[in-house]
DNA sequence: CGCTTGATTCGACAAACGTCGATGTGCTGA
DNA sequence: TCAGCACATCGACGTTTGTCGAATCAAGCG
């Protein structure tokens, strides 16, 4: 069988870093992190994964998120990226692929940012 | 004269965007939220931002933070842009200049990507 | 005024990025 | 088995980015 299912699994199960206020990014944190915020950094990606996140139960098939206004390999490659930087995990489920958003992570960037503590 | 509030110039006391689970994000409202999260998608400018925001009072000099590993204009550069970004102040005090996080654009940011709830 | 130190701007250049059309791959139904 | 759809990869391209050294600006001091 072919098992081309795209690894992800970073174990980031280890939510990195405490609040940016709390204490200074170590070299390697900063690269990890600075990583995390450039899969964000461009519009296209970011609404894709706007849409996918606020889609119910967190995912979507690309065929309901394509309409960002650039071409199908266009598409793809930011998925791609996204999922590169462990922001997004995907599924192929028959015919479509489904896009989920991994939120451990997602929430680790979300803590980072955290200034009100 | 009153004391020095930090120059807060950007009008962003309005509170960009829900939390990304909640709603899909405008073109508009994406166009501006990847410019924030590109100031930190580089690992020397998130350092950078990491020292001034874990710095007490939120503040730095620049001759606090240049020990970064790149020449001294490129960490001008890049103050630079996270400056242009909303992400930090700068003020000249006497032969130093003091930059300072923004926290409510930073608070927004993180409040975008919270997924829990 | 000159000199020193701190910080920004300028000009250049290699590397990385976003985009596209063409092509490849995997699945489904006729 | 084959046509067709969904999605990924490839190769190429113009643009943007990060970096540097050199030059410039700003403030303090003798």
């Amino acid at each position: 069988m072919s098992n081309l299912e795209l690894t992800v699994l970073e174990p980031e199960a280890v939510p990195c870093c405490p609040p940016i206020t709390s204490a200074e990014l170590s070299v390697e944190d900063a690269v990890r992190m600075a990583a995390m915020f450039k899969a964000l950094s461009d519009p296209v990606r970011l609404r894709l994964f706007s849409k996918i996140a606020s889609h119910p139960g967190g995912e979507a098939c690309v065929c309901d998120i394509q309409d960002v206004g650039v071409s199908q390999p266009t598409v793809s490659h930011h998925l791609k990226k996204l999922r590169e930087a462990g922001l997004l995990t995907s599924e192929r489920r028959g015919t479509w692929v489904y896009y989920q958003v991994a939120p451990s992570v997602v929430a680790g960037m979300s803590a980072l940012l955290d200034v009100n503590r």
